[in-house]
Parts: C-alpha cells; structure tokens; sequence
DNA sequence: TTGGAGTCAATAGG
DNA sequence: CCTATTGACTCCAA
C-alpha cells in the first residue's frame, strides 16, 4: 500500500463507519444550504481518539477516574514542550486532542480550573497529562512534522503540473484525507458561504455597554439593539452568549492568577493580565461601590470556595486502586502542584469584574422573581 | 426555550 | 508557516 501523503500520519485508527455526518437539523441554516460536501473534519466525535499506550481505559474513563488535576501546570508544562520543540499547536492539537488549532490556542492559554470543567471538558487535559507523562511523545510528534513537511513538498511539487481533475495523486480510498482537496473550486463556494460577520469596534463597544447594563437582555432588548446596530437578532443573541462565556473565563483565570500571586510574594506582579478586554474598563461604575460583598457563589459563576485551592485536601482519600492510575496522572518532572496559597480579595480587576457581574445576579432574581411577565426593569 | 460549555473555523497579525 | 481572537454552531440540562 502506497503511503499516502498526510492521512496516514494522523491516527490510524479513525472511525471507518461514519455514517454521512450530514450534520443534524439545521434550523437556522435554512437559507444558507451552502454546507459543502467533504471535508468530514479530521478527527470527530466518533473515534475519541485513542490514547496512546494504555489498557482497555477510554479516556472517558480515564477522565471520570482521574484525580484533580492543575490545568494551569499542564497548559504551562504543554506550551513549554511545544515551544522548545519548535511543535505547533495545529499538529499538537490535531493528533494528541482531537481539537482544531484555535481551540489549543484557547486552552492553552485560558485554562479553566479542574473542579469547574465539565467532564468534556477534562479530556483534554487528561490527554495533556498523559502525553507528558511520556517524554517520548515528542519524539513522535516531531517525526510526524518532519513526515507532514516531507509530504508537503511532494505535493507541492507534483501538483504544479497536473493542473485538472484526476490528477490528485490520491491513493486513499478514505474520503477523509481532507488536507490536499480544498482549493479546488473556491470561487463558487466563496460566494454561496456567508461571510463571517466581523463586527466593528464601535459595535462592541455599543454591546459591552448594554451588557455592563443587563448582561442577560430581554428579547425585546436584542431586538432593539439589533436594529439600532444594524446587525441580525442572532448576531447579537450570539454575542451575548459568547461574551457572557468568556467573561466567567476570564474571572477564573484572575481567580487563578490571584491565588497564585498573593502565595509567591507579597507585593508580586501585578498580572497584567489581558485587562479591560473583556469588560468596559469604564464602565463599570456604581455598581462596584454598591455591593460591598455579595456572595459570590450566588452568581453561580463565581465558585464556592477556592478554587484553586482544592486539590491539596484531595490527595489522601483516592488512593487504592488509583495506585495504578497514579503513574498516569502525575506530570514527568517535579510534580510541582502549584503551591497556592492566600488571596488577595481586594485584587480590583478582580472585583471589578464579579461587580460588573452583579447583574447577573439581578437577572436570575427577577427571573425567580417573576416567572411570567418579563419586565423590563430600570435602575 | 434559554443559557452554558465546548468547539469549529475564518481571519487577523506576526 | 504559526498563534490569537471570535462569531456561530452543537449538545445538553433546566
């Protein structure tokens, strides 16, 4: 069997099956039935990926089994194998995750804590860990890069020539090889695939400022600011969405930073962080003074406890069986498990952030408050 | 239905 | 090439 090109560099495995994957019932997609054949996405939910050594474990298993983990080390630990390997997130994250390189890049730079992921969303973590654990990894993944770099020369130079139909030189009867096939009749498509919608920086300004004002607008309210902003109903819906989403990121991680900081030194680095971004730096006025202290597991978004903390009171217990899981679940080197340690609660973009959440709050209230009638409050 | 969690994939910068 | 950002989509639970 001739070796073809790339497919064959990533797993082998894969789910032969598949059944056409046309994608369930695509409500509002209705209109845009420009949804292209191919490209059967690499890796898909079928085959989860296999990891690598291992008995019979299924990383779901794996997953529900494992121990705390600290995602903060292992993304740290990941980006700095990667980086001194000169290895990239797309290769990393398409044959050890399962996941596209922009999703890497989230991940590795914006972990969630253990205790707020969902069991989903541990996998990749789970596999991180396990890929550490093994220096050899490296080894492979950056044979597999030299194998891709090789196959792309030989395409690049054969294809020149055969300019049209059956020439691609693919020898795989896998329709899934999706890499090569793609430039074929790009015009045509460009047209009938709706443009990704880039909206302007006055656009969200004009949201973040609805959002410091009513993080969970009504329908009425997206309707409005729709219009106002000229841009569609779901346009806006998914705005909310998003940002709501990344804004709960975004405390996480200053909740991380904040106990990690306050333990290492007293005066210690003011994280930068990437400030402001996520949040109308101005805007988040009166409602800080306010609230002096509201619960903040009552938002449902800024976790009981500590986070961070948790998993030194963990260790004992799990230990038995786990013996063998143990050697899995601890990074290659000094299994450092970030020593956190008191926090700062008075950190201001801290605060700043869980008062501009306090809307959030507001909205669950009314919301227990009054099923029916969604009025339309004013402060 | 609505909101949250995870992702994808297009795209902007390096 | 590579990485970061981000609008849209899929799943799922309440």
């Amino acid at each position: 069997a001739p070796e073809s090109p790339l497919s064959s560099v990533e797993d082998p495995v894969r789910s032969l099956g598949e059944v056409a994957a046309a994608g369930g019932g695509g409500l509002s997609g209705a209109m845009s039935a420009g949804r292209e054949a191919g490209e059967p996405t690499e890796l898909r939910p079928g085959t989860p990926l296999p990891v690598p050594g291992h008995s019979g474990l299924s990383i779901q298993e794996m997953v529900a089994m494992s121990p705390e983990l600290d995602t903060y080390t292992i993304t740290k630990k990941v980006k700095e194998v990667l980086t001194d390997n000169n290895l990239g997130q797309r290769l990393f994250g398409e044959t050890i995750l399962g996941l596209t390189q922009g999703s890497v890049s989230d991940l590795l730079a914006r972990p969630k804590p253990w205790h707020k992921l969902s069991l989903k969303g541990r996998e990749p973590f789970v596999r991180m860990q396990i890929w550490l654990r093994d220096p050899h990894n490296v080894e492979k993944l950056m044979d597999m890069k030299r194998m891709e770099k090789k196959a792309y020369m030989k395409r690049r130079h054969s294809s020149v020539s055969e300019s049209q139909g059956s020439g691609d030189p693919n020898p795989n009867p896998n329709p899934d090889c999706s890499q090569g096939g793609s430039p074929q009749d790009g015009a045509l498509q460009h047209q009938l695939k709706k443009p990704r919608v880039v909206l302007a920086p006055e656009e969200k300004e004009a949201l973040k400022r609805a959002y410091q004002q009513k993080p969970y607008p009504s329908p009425k309210t997206i309707e409005e600011l729709a219009s106002q902003l000229n841009l569609k109903t779901s346009t806006v819906i998914n705005w909310f969405h998003n940002y709501r989403s990344r804004i709960r990121r975004e405390l996480f991680i200053e909740e991380i930073q904040a106990a990690a900081g306050a333990g290492t030194s007293p005066s210690s680095q003011s994280t930068k962080a990437s400030e402001g971004d996520y949040y109308d730096a101005n805007g988040s006025e009166g409602a800080a003074e306010l609230q002096p202290d509201l619960d903040p597991s009552s938002t449902g978004v800024l976790a009981e406890g500590d986070c961070v903390l948790g998993q030194v009171e963990e260790g004992s217990s799990g230990q038995h069986a786990a013996s063998a899981l143990d050697s899995l679940f601890s990074l290659p080197d000094g299994g450092h498990a970030s020593s956190p340690a008191v926090r700062n609660p008075r950190d201001s973009s801290l605060r700043k952030k869980k008062a501009a959440n306090l809307n959030n709050i507001i909205h669950r209230l009314e919301k227990a408050a009054s099923k029916d009638e969604p009025h339309e409050w004013e402060f």
